[in-house]
RNA sequence: GGGAGGGUAGCGAAGAGGCUAAACGCGGCAGACUGUAAAUCUGUUACCUACGGUUUCGGCAGUUCGAAUCUGCCCCCUCCCA
């Protein structure tokens, strides 16, 4: 069986999966899109490197910080580890907040490849010229993207100058896991405790030296483009640089967290089928009582 | 005590007689999502028994066919001089 535990930052998945990791014998994939990088420990409320069940997690500080990743790598990487682990064990459990990462691992996406195709012609466009030329290649397309998604627009255009259009190849997937026995566990739970929750472990995390942790990183890497993109991490290098001040980037990080976990919310609600529980607490209960695992 | 400027939806902030239930930003809520996803993008946000109705722009009283916008009084806030 897998076991996928899954919810917003803040929600107490890590907490959850390791008491599920205790009563399976079960190994923990990481499914974090930045717990996956080295040295981004605090920000990303990673388990620490001395914990007793450390050892037991995939994926986990598997790239440097100035490697740059994608889901892609990632469903590939996946997809290798689980294979390996299910030759050892009867249930695994994968842990983490990144849905499109768990969406794209466990069906039957497909990625192209990436043949290098010009699109730099694309830049000077505008997106009402960019999605015109989108509507031309690939209609279907179009359907469920706003002209204003730039970033999609393009990315479309260029899998149709690849070789085949991305409507076309999504219509041959057949929209099914690849995986059977997995089970979604969804930690959901009440939105103002889960913004405080956040809220406080914001403050925490500065306590715990997440200034200190970006200086050295800044000193030991170049960043990627996907590591510069978590939140924590993006707003205390403006900090470091003066832009803002100590409590308006404080400020920020909770801001921009609180609205991410509310997205990831509406990714697992809408493009997951998952078991809902109410808070972490409720998960670990029904684990530790047996009910239904 | 004297002088100046203010009080607008959850917050910030426009509007200076009808086109205003009130721009815009933030926050909130809802949603999309197939190579940066902690990303990118969209919709919505006074209230209601909702193709219509009800009550709003510090308070009260006026002027006017019509007021957030004009007048009077009152209550608060900020700054400057005492």
């Amino acid at each position: 069986m897998i076991y996928v535990v899954c919810g917003p930052t803040g929600s107490g998945k890590t907490k959850a999966s390791l008491v599920l990791s205790e009563k399976l014998s079960a190994p923990i994939i990481n499914a974090d899109a930045f717990q996956i990088y080295q040295d981004m420990n605090i920000g990303t409320a990673k388990i620490e490197k001395d914990h007793p069940l450390y050892d037991r997690h995939f994926l986990l500080d598997i790239k440097k910080p100035s490697d740059s990743f994608s889901v892609q790598e990632y469903q590939y990487l996946f997809r290798k580890t689980l294979e390996q682990l299910q030759k050892q064990y009867d249930n695994i459990i994968v842990c983490g907040g990144t849905g499109l990462y768990i969406k794209a691992s466990l069906y039957d996406y497909d990625f192209p490849k990436d043949n290098n195709v010009d699109v730099s012609d694309l830049e000077k466009l505008s997106n009402g010229e960019l999605f015109a030329l989108l509507e031309e290649i690939d209609h279907d397309a179009t359907i469920n993207l706003h002209k204003n998604n730039r970033k999609r627009v393009i990315r479309a255009i260029t899998i149709a100058r690849n070789g085949l259009t991305k409507s076309e190849n999504i219509q041959k997937q057949k929209h099914e896991m690849i995986y059977s026995d997995v089970r979604i566990l969804f930690i959901n739970p009440d939105r103002t405790k889960l913004y405080e929750n956040i809220n406080n472990r914001v403050d925490q995390m500065f306590d715990e030296g997440l200034v200190n942790e970006v200086k050295n990183l800044l000193n030991n890497y170049e960043l990627s483009l996907t590591a510069k993109a978590a939140i924590g991490y993006k707003e205390v290098i403006s900090y470091i640089q003066g832009e803002l001040s100590l409590e308006e980037c404080k400020e920020l990080i909770k801001k921009r967290t609180r609205n991410y976990a509310k997205r990831q919310i509406t990714y697992f609600k809408n493009q997951l089928e998952c078991e809902a529980y109410s808070s972490s607490e409720q998960l670990i209960k029904e684990i530790k009582d047996g009910i239904n695992i």
